[in-house]
DNA sequence: TCACAGTACGACCGATCGTGCTATCTTGTC
DNA sequence: GACAAGATAGCACGATCGGTCGTACTGTGA
């Protein structure tokens, strides 16, 4: 089979057209997201944007591809960023709630929306969605660990417990951000975040 | 303005109606609820449909409205039938926990996704889905400030901040639980809710 | 019983959906 | 600069969307 060469043009406006795909699907869904809207968005005919992809799940695949991408571009790897163990698991909630103030995306985690509405829906899109979330939880889970060994944490903390709460703390915050914008309900979130680490409650700016 | 008088089959099959869009909402979103399927999914004609609500927002309000009964039915009730206080606070998180894996509606919280999906749309729908979310937070937090008002919670407790956490925990099992299907991710939010409130962690059958 | 309002239906509207096919550009390679 | 292939547009399709209209049926109060 020979493998099919892009052109640089086309790698171009592919990556515009996932990137204006994300934005409008963290508003409309990923199902309410349509190929007539992302074309008049991007100034495109339709034809010309559906021929990158050649179906609409295609495009919802690359859609979350890209959103994991920067995802982990704004949220994971500055908490990687920080000193192994506890301030990893500040920083990576921290990052959560920047990225929500930021306003990447209009409407709120990309994820947090994508979960609920493709997970009665089987299929590759669901198993991506499930596959990043796995990816998200596993990484803040490794932090736990990393500071329960040392011992910046209780022995007997349960990691599992601690990435459940800590995600139920990013959801929450999630779901009353876009809800109401107030950024109070981040700062809120942020001092639950230290107080349930144990950690001196100075938010940072 | 004559009050129109309606019918008693008419009502009946306004509710069910009602109760099927629920149904269906949970799993296409409100937006995605087209009256077509609703329409095929009872047996009638998309105008029989129609014909109740006279424009798809007055459905959508409904569809609302009547999730905020089946919610407050199977979640609320039961807990303010517990003791006043502690015991409250613990049952309505058992409720919800009850009321996913009873799926009452197979996308798990119906006001879980409706608050992502609706957030960014301005308007009496976003404003009814908000009013019921503070609703049921408010409850929460009455329940919260009533256990430590008995002392059955620190005097230092927070009551907004232990409201937030425990949506946080509700979220995060509901969303789990959609993605993948496992009661196991339900015994563990019982068991964190127990540990958070200072409970013997003795968990239901 | 009778008339009327409520109920439900089927046909239909313009718009938009995802998806093809074809023709015309544009780009990179020789 | 020719040429193949990728990129984009134009057009059309069947299906479905929310919504309207005219009409037939039926429950109910007088």
């Amino acid at each position: 089979m020979v493998a099919k060469q892009k052109r640089a043009d086309g790698e171009r406006t592919r990556t515009a057209i996932v990137r204006e795909a994300v934005t409008l699907a963290t508003v409309d869904g990923l199902e309410g997201l349509s190929i007539g809207h992302l074309a008049s968005a991007l100034d495109m005919s339709k034809s010309g944007v559906y021929a990158h992809f050649g179906s609409k799940q295609e495009l919802q695949l690359a859609t979350v591809d890209e959103a994991g991408q920067i995802f982990r571009r704004e949220v994971i790897e500055p908490a990687l960023a920080a000193a192994p163990g506890l301030a990893q698991l500040v920083s990576v909630c921290d990052a959560f709630f920047d990225h929500l103030v930021r306003r990447t995306f209009p409407g709120g985690c990309f994820f947090a929306g994508a979960v609920l509405e493709m997970g009665t829906r089987p299929g590759p899109v669901k198993e991506e969605i499930a596959a990043f979330q796995l990816e998200f939880t596993a990484c803040i889970r490794q932090f736990a660990e990393t500071a329960i060994e040392r011992q910046e944490l209780p022995a007997d903390e349960d990691p599992d417990a601690l990435t459940f709460e800590l995600n139920g703390i990013i959801l929450a915050a999630n779901a009353s951000y876009v809800l109401r914008e107030d950024p109070a309900v981040l700062d809120m979130a942020r001092t639950i975040v230290r107080r349930r680490l144990n950690i001196a409650a100075t938010s940072p700016p």
